[in-house]
DNA sequence: GATTGGCTATAATTCAGAACTATCGTTTAA
DNA sequence: TTAAACGATAGTTCTGAATTATAGCCAATC
């Protein structure tokens, strides 16, 4: 397999236009259409296919740009260390917001103050860091799954329960623990419809017929315990969340508990880097429950 | 970087012979040569050197080696995953005979019986071991080391102390624990000189001025044992070796307990096989333990 | 529904550079 | 001293990669 190709696919398969990758290699629009031809030919698939006016990378064409990214990769810190003695590498780890906050604050300055490479930070949805692994532009994820994917390697990270929040005031506040049933009337502030989060608060709740109404849509932690601070409405997060002092937040052991997980692409070859990046971040799965402990 | 370059480089490597090398290559010896040439002017370092009539590769030249290696391999395998839906994945474990004899047995039957990838094994000397892991023709390595290497990625295995082996009917078997300078006047079944544990047995002894001779020079625990049923002299073997019925063995505090370690190429990327090996391995590292403690 | 713009795909042509042959220089063994 | 084996270099040939030109396809626009 020419390393020419791989090169000229990277570039092709981020814009999947072949005009301005040709462009953008200094080579004519044709040269690079035979060179992904030749590609295909070689791997025995095709790696794209047409959606009406644009172009659409098959499945193998996604495994192939993940490849070529992690032997381009794999090169250039190869030819550094050859050239320079030493590397600077560059690791991408992707995960929600609410995930870096609260849960991998410790694992990342572990990783910091030990290694000497540069971490990469992205920040998405669920759906967005399975992508961001699968196309090999994160090297590792932190996530919850719902769905079991086959080119995904999964390893239990963390797990997470659920908690109601609301101000001291609140008449359920007194309670020691809360039934889901409680919530009967309430006003949520909730993720937006279509979050992994906010389905499961739909489906459990009309499962117990209990009547309740959206009183915000917002898709952040921060910002739904801040909507709660000025009593909108009640809240359900995650138990690694901070309860600012006015508030007051009480289990839900109805509530499943969440399955974090430290997501990587199957089959990939992980660089040295990688490997100590998840090496920080497995040391320190579980240290947010330590932390709550000590505040408590 | 041009994978044609790293293609022909190794096997170049191999034979450090230009003219069969562009034979196996079925390309001409000046076209090889060039292309030799190209790959040092790009990664800006000599990658052999002359040495009399042959040619032998720089500290550079080794990394190339290793690394081209890796990226064919995972090029090869990645392709058949591409192409086949999965792949067979050849690993490489080198140790010392006895290493695999007492020490690993459980390791690399839990790694075959969990993993369907080939497993590939080399035996040598301590510094075969070495070679084998750098030159990447090895992707691990389990072995004591006597000295550091830069590039090398150790991790401690297990440690391993030294007995003392002889007939039942043995003035020192009815000891407990023996002392070295009771080996005065003794003769000894021991490895071959410049062998690292013929080099302990020779300085500790020597710092002791105990008096003692060789019997006989042999580099296999098994055959050692051996001799010592024949009753040709008394034998210092690693505490994992299985002791005949014959023969006593006693504890030898005084000698330094030998810390085996699990060695990789610094830097290399390691693809999915690996990693399952390196799991298996560490998994079962002190698992000749409980053996022996079963047996006793 | 004809027309235009933006893009892919293919064919024909040109040109760069890879491989070949020939040969010289070096080293060692006969 | 000579011959054999092998690496290195120069000059020549020729393969195959890049270019230009252009046909074909799809969707948006009037």
């Amino acid at each position: 397999m020419r390393s020419d190709w791989l090169e000229s696919f990277l570039v092709f398969s981020d814009t999947l236009n072949f005009t301005r990758a040709a462009e953008e290699l200094h080579i004519s629009q044709p040269a690079l259409h035979v060179k992904i031809s030749k590609l295909s030919e070689y791997v025995g698939k095709p790696l794209y296919h047409k959606s009406g006016r644009n172009l659409l990378l098959t499945a193998e064409g996604q495994q192939l740009q993940a490849f070529a990214r992690d032997q381009s990769e794999q090169a250039a810190s190869f030819l550094q260390i050859l050239r320079n003695g030493s590397a600077v590498q560059d690791v991408c780890l992707s995960a929600g917001e609410g995930t870096f906050l609260y849960l991998l604050g410790d694992a990342i300055s572990a990783f910091m103050s030990r290694s000497s490479h540069k971490l990469r930070i992205r920040t998405g949805t669920q759906s967005d860091v399975v992508k961001d692994v699968l196309s090999g532009e994160a090297h590792v994820g932190i996530t919850p799954l719902d769905s079991v994917n086959e080119s995904l390697a999964c390893r239990p990270y963390s797990e997470v329960g659920q908690m109601l929040v609301m101000p001291a005031a609140h008449p359920l506040a007194s309670k020691r623990k809360v039934g889901l049933k409680s919530l009967n009337g309430e006003r949520l502030i909730v993720p937006s419809e279509n979050r992994p989060h906010r389905i499961l608060i739909n489906r459990l709740l009309m499962d117990l017929k209990v009547d309740w109404n959206v009183s915000v849509e917002v898709d952040s932690w921060e910002l739904m315990l801040n909507f709660v601070k000025h009593g909108m409405g009640l809240a359900i997060v995650n138990e690694y969340c901070q309860i600012p002092d006015e508030l007051v937040a009480k289990p839900l052991p109805e509530f499943p508990v969440i399955q974090f997980q430290l997501i990587k692409r199957r089959h990939a070859s992980d660089r040295w880097a990688v490997n100590e990046l998840e090496a920080a971040l497995i040391e320190h799965k579980d240290h947010w429950k330590n932390e709550r402990k000590k505040c408590q």
